[in-house]
DNA sequence: CCGCGTTTCAAACAAACGTTTGAAGCTTAG
DNA sequence: CTAAGCTTCAAACGTTTGTTTGAAACGCGG
């Protein structure tokens, strides 16, 4: 296994691909787009993924390997913690997506990718989402379960499908909200995870 | 102008492409694939709407016209009663979303569409539907700040961005509550509209 | 410095894409 | 009944799609 160049070779063409599917979709993006973003050879993805289908399962577990095991870092800080409140769940699931769109590049674009994740009805794609990230949600449920416990479970399950909603929407900039000109895009995001928070914890308290 | 042939056509058209674009996006669903599930010839969309593009504007005019002329009878309503509540607002703006989705083939097929019209970043899309529909969420926008007063326009901006992301998932089925077995689709839809201005009350009340 | 496994490359593959064409099939008015 | 105007149709247009190929280039251990 050589091991700069692959890397490298690897790597470009995940960043591409990410931006490319942020932008157009799934089936928007070409593999000739890509691999033109990325420079590299267009039989790249082929020989280092095998295929289009394996290179987008690719593109979600970069982040998400990460993504996951943050928020279940913070959320079991928070569970250690004397008196956990709803803010500080919320927390421990927002800020690590926030810090991710906040990253040296790529970051932000990733949440686009995800919620389009969301649109695609794909069966393929949400089996694999749900086989390998589907137990963070559930501890998080549990938590929230916890801090909750005067509401029935159904009643419990559907604040918590839209609290998600509110979160992936907001993350994915699919609202009509532009940072203002003398913001920084830090500041902005930092701003919607504030108000994010206080938005939901409001909602599945009711 | 004929009538029935023609007008068989276009509908079965709009009908078959609501339906493939809810499933594949719109890059996602060809022509070939829209014709073939509609039983008409390949020809015809580029002869009744002259490309894909104008196609796709078509399935969103078609029910968003209806819908936005219903929010607005209904908003209307609401603000000729004496005292507006939020829950009074945010009903006239999910019920008739919830009666399309109720409607006889195609109704909940369309939210879904309408939610990938917020995942695509495509500027014309959007440039299409803040043309057409953007004075509807304008005159929902002032009805709540009449109804909010103490909120700065900051933060009731991004309270109703958060309320939009809550609703457009909800409606889209983005999320992971199923129907329940013994439960028809209404009953289902009804639920979650009912939780849908619970929530979305609570968050922006906060 | 040679040879072998890994990676890149240009080129080609069949299939599918949106769109166009011109003739055939209709329906209706005169 | 004929002529005119829509609508449908099969076929083909040139592109673009994902994937495959076999040879060239590369990097490194022996």
């Amino acid at each position: 296994m050589p091991h700069d160049t692959q890397f490298s070779t690897r790597q470009r063409i995940l960043g591409a691909a990410e931006e490319l599917f942020a932008e157009r979709g799934f089936a928007g993006a070409s593999l000739r787009q890509v691999t033109a973003a990325a420079k590299v050879n267009l039989a790249a993805v082929n020989y280092h993924f095998g295929s289009k289908d394996n290179l987008i399962e690719e593109v979600f577990r970069r982040r998400l390997d990460e993504l996951s095991h943050r928020r279940l870092e913070r959320l079991a800080e928070v569970n250690r913690s004397v008196a956990p409140t709803l803010e500080a769940v919320l927390d421990a699931f927002i800020m690590p997506a926030l810090e991710l769109s906040l990253d040296r590049e790529g970051g932000s674009v990733f949440m686009r990718v995800l919620a389009r994740a969301f649109a695609e009805h794909n069966s393929n794609l949400r089996k694999f989402l749900s086989d390998n990230y589907g137990h963070v949600l559930k501890e998080f449920a549990a938590a929230f379960a916890r801090l909750l416990p005067h509401l029935s479970k159904d009643e419990l399950y559907w604040r918590l499908d839209l609290a998600v909603g509110a979160l992936t929407y907001a993350m994915a900039d699919f609202g009509m909200i532009q940072r203002r000109s003398g913001e920084t895009e830090r500041q902005h995001r930092e701003q919607m995870a504030r108000h994010l928070v206080h938005f939901t914890a409001a909602g599945l308290r009711a």
